[in-house]
DNA sequence: ATTACATATGAATATATGCTCAGATATTAA
DNA sequence: TTAATATCTGAGCATATATTCATATGTAAT
């Protein structure tokens, strides 16, 4: 009774919602970046980085501290964040004030704080 | 010339700046489900789950074909999804259609291609 | 009951990833 | 130049995680 049919050794039940799913489908590229930006944020130390600089500049060894993480793990991880272009910074001499690059970030944050809060 | 201190095995520049992250921040089991909530979209696959839900509901075989991934994969990811509650489903005979809980989701993933499109 | 289909699940494996450690780079002061 | 501070970076390690494989469960039809 059912509709199927074998394709790349997969069984489809409702083809039609299939091809649907394949024409709205964005480009892998795109996938590709959105699944970055959302992996960006999940790691519990990236994701304070970002939400501690929602409140202001801060520099490296002050991260650390707040994080209560090594200076060098606190880098790569702003490194990975600036990669990304969430972050930006700015010397002050020998030191590095790290800030949000726009509030894309936290837009975005605040709203799923909305969502498991609720 | 820096006013800072040995503390924690962490230097603390701005200490006022770190006292004020601390102040500022979010409880650690909000930290833990916010970046839960992230790491559920940081994977290609479950991404592309999501995304095509929101198109509207599909059982698990169709979401393989549409994935080319194992039934058995896109199974582990929704279980996954399920457990964080961003998805449900309903069964019809031996079939189960997946969607999404609520539209908060969507709201987050429309955000995020914006900002990557811009 | 038995068969077939749709999905779920546990264990194992392979890859990804966060942190540490050692050392490099950059800036400033002496 | 030398020393000191702040940060960066590559390699290695330990853990996390996505997929596969084999098997179990649940549902419907015969």
């Amino acid at each position: 009774m059912a509709d199927y049919e074998d394709r790349c050794q997969c069984r489809i039940i409702h083809e039609e919602r299939v091809a649907g799913a394949r024409k709205m489908a964005l480009v892998p590229n795109e996938i590709e970046r959105v699944a970055h930006f959302f992996k960006a944020l999940a790691d519990n130390t990236r994701l304070r980085i970002i939400l501690a600089l929602e409140h202001g500049e801060m520099c490296v060894c002050d991260l650390a501290a707040f994080l209560a993480v090594s200076e060098s793990a606190v880098s790569h991880q702003l490194r990975l964040l600036r990669q990304l272009q969430l972050v930006t910074n700015r010397r002050q001499g020998p030191v590095l004030y790290y800030r949000l690059a726009d509030d894309h970030v936290s837009q975005v944050t605040g709203l799923v704080l909305e969502h498991i809060r609720e």
